[in-house]
DNA sequence: AATGAATGAGAGTTCATTCAT
DNA sequence: AATGAATGAACTCTCATTCAT
């Protein structure tokens, strides 16, 4: 088999996973953790029950592939360019335009979140994934002051973490689809000071 | 039967679907609707399973018997008294108590939400429960602005909205058990003006 | 309900039981522990698999409910009466008697002897089992010579270890159908000295 | 292709088709026919699954592999020379000996003489075996007498068949493993006149 | 000669629900 | 009002076997 082949190989069987990973991911959105059932998952990629577990030895693991791309998904939002409010600004309404965009992560983001109380290794990886997205809020916002483009008085920490559970409370669904969203960022932009208006 | 006796029958009957619905609230709040086993609730109460189809002739049924139980344990927090300012920040630190005491509440109200995307029944009350959540704080504010308790500024609907979606995020793992749900909310009550220091 | 239909009720569930155990003997006994399924142990009682599970929760229950059974059904074979060299006699005879009207017990016998090489529980009793046997055999022998049936020079315990392994080899396919069995016997009588010709 | 690597092609096929013979031998010695999986088998030898379908097209070939084998290893214990006296002590001893330091496979004997109920093909080669195995026993008995070495009244089939008896119960757990085994041969050859103490 | 990927058939086990008592 | 017994339907997971490469 020529090197080619073996990455066109290596490459397929990859994909194969994505597909089980992207239904799983698909069946939680749709009935949650509660009606996630492996047979529908093989169903909706058009394999045998038994190639599922070929890929993924149990559900639980099915499940860890499943957190991994919803962790990918969201961090990729995190990536920021400007100057630091216009940055800040960027971030909030990316996340809110993912959340009106893919509604589905915020089910699935939301699922796990409620299984992490239950669950070690989801716990570990959402507590890391929470640590790293405070922290860099809180140099975000910090440096916004030091170049004088936020509020003074502003205490970072604080800050970072009440903007945090606001953009959290947006994968809930109470606030999800409504226009409640919106009206919520856009006040949370005002104190800021960012956002214009 | 005499009506006397009537009538004990009647509340003792009641007292057995409290105590089911109450073990299947614990249930959930400890494995979640994904661990909901209606023998384990029939075992907790120590009834046969088939004592418990007596009084919830189905599992949606006594979903729905938590749900009911949630909501209220939920709302007779709502209840205030004091000038709107002392009225909101009593109801923002009563919230947060009342999450830091039962945090099993706060699980079972996320689980309850994000159910609320699949299950109409739940989403009709739970919409219900957030208007008036929304509509008796827009009301505070209002009257608190009026009152020279808050900022003239204020635009009560919004800030109704992001103050419940603080609250609300409350109830999430990340967010609940730490410190840091006292950190966000203090940040809000000084963005209010109220609460001091 | 009355004590009488208590008792009844009790025998009736039992019965059930033994109705489950009785079946999974039968299938160890075609098929071996090989071809053990739950599923036709409850089709050849005429219940539905789950109630096979409401008696024996797990397929090593049942096991262990046909491994108590076919230990009872053996130590039956070892009340004895008479002199003791006709119960030596009578012990022989109606082994090799049980082997040769019920192959499906030495089957049955022989799988859970290999199985209990693997299975500590199994190990257990048969070694109990064994244990029990040589002693009354051993007992036996002593009897006998003591009283002036049995030859002076016989050791007790050694002829009882090898009567024990010429019994239990009737168990084993090879000599169990043929009458080799018979044959391997009636020279063993000749050497204790018993059964004539 | 020359004819001198076509026969190396030819041994180094024969060879892994011995070492998944064994391997397959291995795991019935550990975990029974119960337990055997061509995965683990696969494994064992560290070829793919699909490669052992290659040498065996089925299990039961396999298993006819594991047979024969297990056959031939017995039989190459049969091979004797000496007076019949001492070639029937050496033959008891060495038997116990194998078993003593194989006990593999005496387990895997088991296994097949069990399974030798329910397939025809064992139970062919089975019987074979025995049938070559008492002849012999019978010839050496029967030399024996006549060269006075053995007891004259002996009847040689009779104790052919019961020698053979107490040395196919040595491949039985509860007297393989313990000390019983020897014990039982010892008084084997008491009666029979041979060994000494 | 060897493999990765795939599968059909079936394994033990679970669960909400029912029913006679 | 309460129970023991029973069940249909499903669930996750397993295994011998196949096939394209």
């Amino acid at each position: 088999m020529s090197l080619a082949s073996a990455r066109e190989e290596t490459s397929r069987s990859e994909k194969r996973r994505q597909e089980l990973v992207a239904a799983a991911f698909d069946q939680i959105a749709e009935h949650g953790f509660e009606g996630l059932r492996t047979r529908d998952v093989a169903d909706a990629v058009g394999v045998n029950i038994a190639t599922l577990h070929y890929y993924f030895p149990t559900k639980e693991a099915l499940i860890g592939g499943v957190l991994e791309h919803a962790m990918a998904r969201f961090r990729s939002t995190l990536a920021p360019h400007g100057s630091p409010s216009t940055q800040l600004l960027n971030h909030l309404r990316s996340v809110r335009k993912l959340m009106a965009d893919e509604p589905e992560l915020g089910i699935v983001m939301g699922e796990l979140a409620l299984r992490s109380a239950r669950d070690r290794s989801i716990e570990k990886i959402f507590n890391q994934t929470r640590d790293a997205w405070q922290s860099a809020m809180k140099g975000l916002l910090r440096r916004g002051v030091r170049e004088g483009n936020l509020r003074e008085e502003l205490d970072s920490d604080a800050v970072a973490t009440l903007v945090i559970a606001v953009l959290t409370s947006l994968t809930i669904p109470p606030l999800r689809d409504s226009p409640r969203g919106d009206q919520a960022l856009r006040q949370l932009e005002r104190w800021l000071g960012i956002g214009g208006r």
